[in-house]
DNA sequence: ACCCCTCGAGTTCT
DNA sequence: CTCGAGGGGT
C-alpha cells in the first residue's frame, strides 16, 4: 500500500508535458486502480485511508494526463464518474431476461407456506431441508448493469420488467458499481442486477440543501434516488451519492452453477457490493430468526429497507422452479408491517371501469403514510363497504399495502359523527344512468350501458393504448379522454386514421391546447410505429373480458395469426363445432372464459373494430415461438400420470417455455401425450386416436437440458 | 365437492 | 398490491 502510494507520488513528480505515451498510459492505469480503491474505501467500507486533499490530487493528476493524452482515456477512467452533459432523453433497453418482481409474505406463516410450496413443486418430502439465502430488501430502485469483457457498457432501469430505460451515464456515477471488473474469471458478458439506493444521511443533507435553495424536497430516500437516477444531466446524478447492492443477474455468457450464495461471493470478488447482512439459512426457522434480527437492526441501518428477501440457494432448483408470470417461484419478500395512519373519509366516489364495474373510492383528508401523502383509497366493492360498515364522514385507519397501495383497514367507531348513515350503493351508473346490476354470486355491480356509457368507452380506449397493449407514447389517459370527448377518437381504428383526418378537425391537433407542430408530429409517428404489433398485444388490447396478458399470449400461441384466430372464434360460435372444442381444450381456458371470448365475437360491433383496425393499416404479427429450435415448438402436448423427475406443473412450465401448447385433454390435434406412471383414460384415448405417446425418458430427451426459466429479480 | 393456484381487473402516487 | 373468480386436480 505504501509502495503503491510512493509509486504514484514518484510519477507525479514528472510534469505531464514530459511524459511519454507509454508512461502516461501506465500512470493512467495506476491512477484508475488507485482511485477506484479509495472510492471503495470511502464509499463502501467507510474507512478512508487518505485525506480529501490527497484524493483530490490523484484526481487532478488523472485529469491533467487525460487532457494531454485524450486518446488514452480508459474505459474505467475516474473522470467518467463525474457524469456527462445532459442527454436528450432516455433510450429504451429491452432486457434479454426480464427483470422480475417478487411475491410477498406478510407474516411468518406465509414464509412457511412458501417453503411448502417450493417443496411440493420440487416433489420433496414435507420436512426436506431447503437452504435459503436471506437478505434485507432495500427500498430503492432496481437496475441492471451490463459488462462486456469486464467493462461496464450499459445500465438500465427495470421499467416494466421487459423494457427499461438506458441510464448508462447515470449508473456510471454510482461509486460502488465497478467500471472494470477485477479477477480472472469474469464472463465475457455479465449483467448484474441489484438495487440503487440513497443513504438516509445523504438524503437528509440533500433535502436540507434543497430547502435552503427554495427547491421542493423529496418525500423519502427512495424518491430522491429515483429522481437522481432519472436525471438527464448525469452530472447532477454524480453529486447525489447513490449506492448499489448486487443481488441478481440477467444474461451471463458462462452461466452460474451451484448456489446463489456462491454467486454473491463472486460478485464481491469482481468488485460489487453485496449486502453485509445477507446470510445463508438452513431452514425456515433460521430464516425467520434472520428476519427478526434484521428487523431489530432496521433503525440503525444507514439505508431504508422494507423487508427481507428469501431466495432458494440451489440454482438448479431455482431453474426447476422457474417463474409465474412476473415473479420467480424460488423467491419471496417478507415485508415489514406497513405504517398506519388515521384520517377522515370525506366522501365515497364511484368510478366506472372498462368492463362497467362500479368501484367505490374513498376520498380522504390528505394524510402522510410511509412518506407519501394519501388522499384516495379504493374500497373495492359494495360488500367491502358493508362488511367494514364504512360511512361518509367516518374516521378511518389507513395503511399502504406492501407500502404502495393505500387501503382502508377499519373504521374508528368511537369517532363516527352523529347521524352518519349507511352508504347506499348506487343502483344506476353515475356516468350514463343505465341500470347497474350484480350477477348472482358476483361481488361487482356493473353498468349495463355497454356501448352507450361514455366512461366505459374511454376506459376501453385507455386499455387499448395501455403499456401492455398498443403502448402509444403521447396518447395517455388525458389525451384519450379529451380526444374522445371532442369526437376525434371514438374507437380504436380512429387512432390510426388520425393523421389522415387531421385536416378535418377544427382546430387541428397541432393547434389544440397544450399541443404544437412538434408534439403532434411525435404523436403521429408514435402511432405509425404501432401499425405492426405482436399478435398477443393485439389480442390483449381488445379488452375481452377475462382475457389478460397471459390468456392473450396463450391464444396467440395457439392460433398463430390474427386471421386464423378470428376465423376460429367465429366458427366456435357454434358450440358443437370442433373449433369450440379446440378452444375449450386449451389448458387454462374453460367454458366461462370461452363464453366471454365468444360473446365478444358475437357482438357485430366488436368484429367491426377488428376489421376497422385492419382497414386502417394495422397488422398483427404472426406469433413467434420463443425457442424456435426446440422439437416441441408449436406442438400440442398433453400430460397424464405422474412423472418422476419433475412435477406436472414443472413439466407444463418447461414445455411452454420451449414453445409448446399444453392442452388438458387428448384430441386429434394433440402431437404428443406424455405418459407418466398411473396414467388413466388419456393414455388410452391417445392410443385410440393414434396420437404419439412419450414415456418419461423420451420426454426428458426432448425437454431436458434446456433452461426454460428466466432468472433475476 | 372441495382445494389450490393462477389470472384478471381494479387501484395509488410520483 | 389485493381481491374475486375461473380452471383443473384430487
Amino acid at each position: 500500500m505504501a509502495e503503491r502510494a510512493a509509486a504514484v507520488a514518484g510519477a507525479a513528480a514528472l510534469p505531464v508535458a514530459k511524459l511519454g505515451r507509454d508512461q502516461a498510459a501506465a500512470e493512467l492505469a495506476r491512477l484508475a486502480a488507485e482511485i477506484a480503491r479509495h472510492d471503495r474505501l470511502y464509499y463502501v467500507e467507510d474507512a478512508p485511508e487518505i485525506s480529501d486533499a490527497e484524493y483530490d490530487r490523484l484526481w487532478r493528476r488523472n485529469a491533467d494526463i487525460e487532457a494531454c493524452f485524450a486518446d488514452l482515456r480508459r474505459p474505467d477512467s475516474p473522470g467518467l464518474r463525474v457524469g456527462a452533459p445532459p442527454s436528450e432523453a432516455f433510450a429504451k433497453v429491452t432486457h434479454g431476461r426480464p427483470m422480475l418482481s417478487l411475491g410477498n409474505a406478510f407474516e411468518a406463516a406465509d414464509v412457511r407456506e412458501f417453503f411448502q410450496r417450493v417443496r411440493r413443486f420440487l416433489g420433496l418430502a414435507e420436512d426436506a431441508p431447503v437452504a435459503l439465502v436471506g437478505e434485507p430488501k432495500i427500498d430503492g430502485l432496481s437496475a441492471t448493469a451490463r459488462y462486456e469483457r469486464g467493462r461496464f457498457v450499459l445500465g438500465a432501469t427495470r421499467g416494466d420488467g421487459r423494457v427499461g430505460e438506458d441510464i448508462t451515464a447515470n449508473l456510471r456515477t454510482v461509486r460502488d458499481l465497478p467500471l472494470l471488473l477485477a479477477g480472472a474469471d469474469v464472463p465475457d458478458v455479465l449483467e448484474v442486477r441489484g438495487e440503487v439506493y440513497m443513504m438516509s444521511g445523504d438524503f437528509l443533507a440533500l433535502n436540507a440543501e434543497r430547502e435552503a435553495a427554495g427547491e421542493p424536497v423529496f418525500a423519502n430516500p427512495r424518491n430522491a434516488g429515483a429522481g437522481s437516477l432519472r436525471q438527464l444531466d448525469s452530472r447532477v446524478t454524480a453529486r447525489r451519492k447513490l449506492h448499489f447492492f448486487a443481488y441478481a443477474w440477467g444474461e451471463v455468457s458462462a452461466p452460474f452453477a451451484g448456489a446463489y450464495w456462491e454467486a454473491l461471493e463472486r460478485f464481491q470478488r469482481w468488485g460489487f457490493c453485496v449486502n453485509p447482512l445477507a446470510r445463508r439459512c438452513a431452514g425456515v426457522d433460521e430464516a425467520l430468526a434472520l428476519y427478526d434480527e434484521i428487523a431489530a437492526r432496521r433503525s440503525e441501518l444507514p439505508y431504508e429497507i422494507d423487508g427481507v428477501v428469501y431466495k432458494v440457494d440451489r440454482l438448479d432448483w431455482q431453474d426447476r422452479l422457474g417463474m409465474v408470470s412476473r415473479a420467480p417461484r424460488w423467491a419471496i419478500a417478507f415485508k415489514f408491517p406497513a405504517e398506519r395512519a388515521e384520517t377522515r373519509l370525506r366522501e365515497i366516489a364511484i368510478q366506472v371501469g372498462r368492463t362497467g364495474a362500479l368501484t367505490p373510492v374513498a376520498k380522504l383528508d390528505p394524510v402522510e403514510v410511509g412518506g407519501v401523502t394519501v388522499s384516495r383509497a379504493s374500497l373495492h366493492n359494495e360488500d367491502e363497504i358493508a362488511r367494514k360498515d364504512i360511512r361518509e364522514g367516518d374516521t378511518v385507519v389507513i395503511q399502504r399495502a406492501g407500502d404502495v397501495i393505500p387501503q382502508v383497514i377499519e373504521v374508528v367507531r368511537a369517532r363516527r359523527p352523529k347521524g352518519a348513515k349507511r352508504y347506499p350503493f348506487p343502483r344506476i351508473c353515475p356516468e350514463c344512468g343505465s341500470a347497474a346490476v350484480r350477477e348472482e354470486d358476483e361481488v361487482v355491480r356493473r353498468c349495463t350501458g355497454g356501448l352507450i356509457c361514455p366512461a366505459q368507452a374511454v376506459e376501453r380506449l385507455r386499455h387499448f393504448v395501455g403499456r401492455e397493449a398498443f403502448d402509444i407514447e403521447g396518447l395517455g389517459e388525458r389525451q384519450i379522454a379529451a380526444f374522445w370527448r371532442d369526437g376525434l377518437i371514438k374507437e380504436p381504428a380512429d387512432i390510426f386514421t388520425l393523421r389522415m383526418r387531421n385536416g378535418t378537425f377544427d382546430p387541428p391537433i397541432e393547434e389544440r391546447d397544450g399541443w404544437g407542430e412538434k408534439s403532434a408530429e411525435n404523436l403521429f409517428n408514435a402511432i405509425d410505429a404501432r401499425r405492426h404489433i405482436e399478435l398477443d398485444r393485439f389480442i390483449y388490447a381488445l379488452g375481452i373480458r377475462q382475457v389478460g396478458q397471459t390468456t392473450a399470449r396463450l391464444l396467440a400461441r395457439n392460433y398463430g395469426t390474427l386471421a386464423a384466430w378470428h376465423a376460429a372464434m367465429k366458427a366456435a360460435g357454434d358450440r358443437d363445432s370442433s373449433a369450440y372444442a379446440d378452444l375449450v381444450n386449451i389448458d387454462a381456458i374453460g367454458p366461462k372464459v370461452a363464453e366471454d371470448i365468444l360473446a365478444f365475437f358475437a357482438e357485430p360491433h366488436n368484429c367491426a373494430v377488428i376489421d376497422g383496425l385492419g382497414d386502417a393499416g394495422v397488422e398483427a404479427e404472426k406469433f413467434a415461438a420463443p425457442e424456435g429450435a426446440s422439437p416441441l415448438a408449436g406442438k400440442t402436448v398433453v400430460f397424464t400420470g405422474a412423472l418422476d423427475a419433475m412435477t406436472r406443473a414443472e413439466a407444463k412450465a418447461r414445455a411452454e417455455a420451449l414453445g409448446a401448447k399444453v392442452a388438458g385433454s387428448v384430441s386429434r390435434n394433440t402431437d404428443f401425450v406424455v405418459v407418466g406412471s398411473d396414467a388413466g383414460s388419456k393414455a388410452r384415448k391417445a392410443r385410440d386416436l393414434g396420437v404419439r405417446t412419450l414415456g418419461e425418458a423420451e420426454w426428458l430427451a426432448l425437454a431436458g437440458g434446456v433452461d426454460g426459466s428466466g432468472r433475476g429479480t
